[in-house]
Order: C-alpha cells, then structure tokens, then sequence
DNA sequence: AACCAGGACGTGA
DNA sequence: TCACGTCATGGT
C-alpha cells in the first residue's frame, strides 16, 4: 500500500480514533478525583511551569503502573499543595510517600522524583538534554523520553512497551529490537514524510494513539488477535 | 485468583 | 551485554 507503513500505521490510527490531546493535565477543580484535561487539537501546553513540572511527576508516577492510578496521586498532592518542587519539600518524606501510595512503588518512586527534585529547579526553566536526564536515578529511555516530548515539547519519539508489540505484530521490527532502535525507526520513517513544523504534534499524537489502540488489541495475549490493522498496513 | 498496568535498577553470569 | 528478580498498588 505504502512504501512508508510506518506513516500509513499513523494515518490509519489518527482517522480510527482522533486526537488524544496528551499529556493530559488533572482537572482539580471538578469534584471527580479522576478527571482529566486531555487539551484536544491544542499543543501549545503545557502553559506554565507548574504543568512542565506535573507532568514529570506523572512520567514518574505511571512507570509500569496504570494511569488511572496516577491521576489519585496527583489529586493528593495537589491537596496537599505539593504539585510544585516547593510543595513537596515542605512536606515530610512519610506524608509525600503516603500520597503517591497510589501509583505504587512508593518508596522508590519518593526517592527518585526527591532526587529530581533538586535536578527540576536548577534548571530554572530550561529545557533538560536527555543526557542529563538519563543521569538521574528514576529515569530510564522511555521516561527521559516523555518528559522531553510531553513537558518540553522536544522531537523525541517515546517507545514503550506497546510500541514494541504493536509494531513487532505488524512485522515493523524485528522481536528484540533494542529501544533505540525502535526509536530510530520511528523517527527516520516520520522525518521522510513529515515536516518539521509538525514532528512534534505527530509524536505526541503518534505515541498516545499507539497507546490507546494497544490497551484494546496488546494488553492480552496473543497480542492483536482482534487487531484490524494487519488488514491495512501492508 | 491470576494477570496486567503509558518501567527502572541491581545483580550475577 | 543479558536474563532475571525486585519494587507495590489497584483494577479486571
């Protein structure tokens, strides 16, 4: 169909279900502790440092555990008014590990975002080099990689484990593919056809569709049993 | 009642 | 380098 399945794999996506408007931010105001702000068509966030900073504690926080559980833990901090590196350093270590208690590993996962902490606010305001975050403890490729796409609007493609399955079931790579290699097929196969102006949108929306595509066809093995998309991305 | 979730790290071979 | 155990809660 077309030479560029790896383009055509996002075309098919983005028309089956739309924009995802990612990384959402939570919505504190409305009652819920579970609502969201997914921003859809609008990728001019996040808009204030407070949200950079939100959304590299969610890139912590959702390591192997389900978004919907970190939605809780930043409700609590934010009730805690400790959605700032400010916040949390007024809090003691027991009540910040009770907060995130929800999103699991919580003491790790206190001592890694404590130690980005002091990370976040030298760089007062700029955008990291992923060198530097892969430096800190907590933070590994696909974690580096969020914050760099979704805080720092960066052109970073973001690989997780769904990516490898989907893109392993369409025979887009092979089986144990490293993840840079994942992520340089990606990036080399959009940069051809995407232009510059647009990578970013593309990534965000790219990453966030492969997500929401696998939660239904790659959760359960075998993965893509019911995945319609082997009908097109030939 | 197992299995999975928008992984990362430490260890020993 | 690589395979494997560990970290922990919550939903299905």
């Amino acid at each position: 169909m077309s030479k560029n399945k790896i383009f055509t794999l996002y075309k098919i996506l983005y028309k089956t279900y739309g924009q995802q408007g990612w990384w959402p931010l939570i919505n504190y105001d409305k009652k819920d502790v579970n609502s969201l702000d997914y921003h859809i068509g609008n990728y001019s966030f996040p808009k204030t440092e407070s949200e950079v900073f939100e959304i590299c504690l969610g890139a912590f926080l959702t390591q192997n555990v389900a978004f919907t559980s970190v939605v809780k833990s930043l409700h609590n901090l934010k009730t805690l008014n400790a959605l700032t590196p400010q916040g949390i350093k007024n809090l003691d270590q027991e009540s910040f590990k009770l907060a995130i208690k929800p999103s699991g590993y919580f003491n790790q996962k206190s001592k890694y975002i404590l130690g980005f902490l002091h990370f976040f606010e030298t760089l007062n305001g700029t955008t990291p080099t992923r060198e530097a975050l892969l430096g800190i403890k907590g933070i590994g490729e696909e974690t580096a990689e969020s914050i760099l796409l979704y805080a720092y609007n960066q052109e970073e493609f973001v690989v997780d484990a769904y990516t490898k399955r989907v893109l392993f079931s369409l025979k887009l790579i092979s089986e144990k593919s490293k993840y840079e290699e994942v992520k340089a097929t990606m990036q080399e196969a959009l940069e051809s056809c995407i232009p510059k102006v647009q990578r970013i949108k593309v990534y965000q929306e790219y990453h966030a569709l492969i997500v929401h595509h696998a939660k239904n066809h790659y959760s359960r093995k075998p993965y893509g049993k019911e995945c319609m998309l082997h009908l097109f991305v030939y």
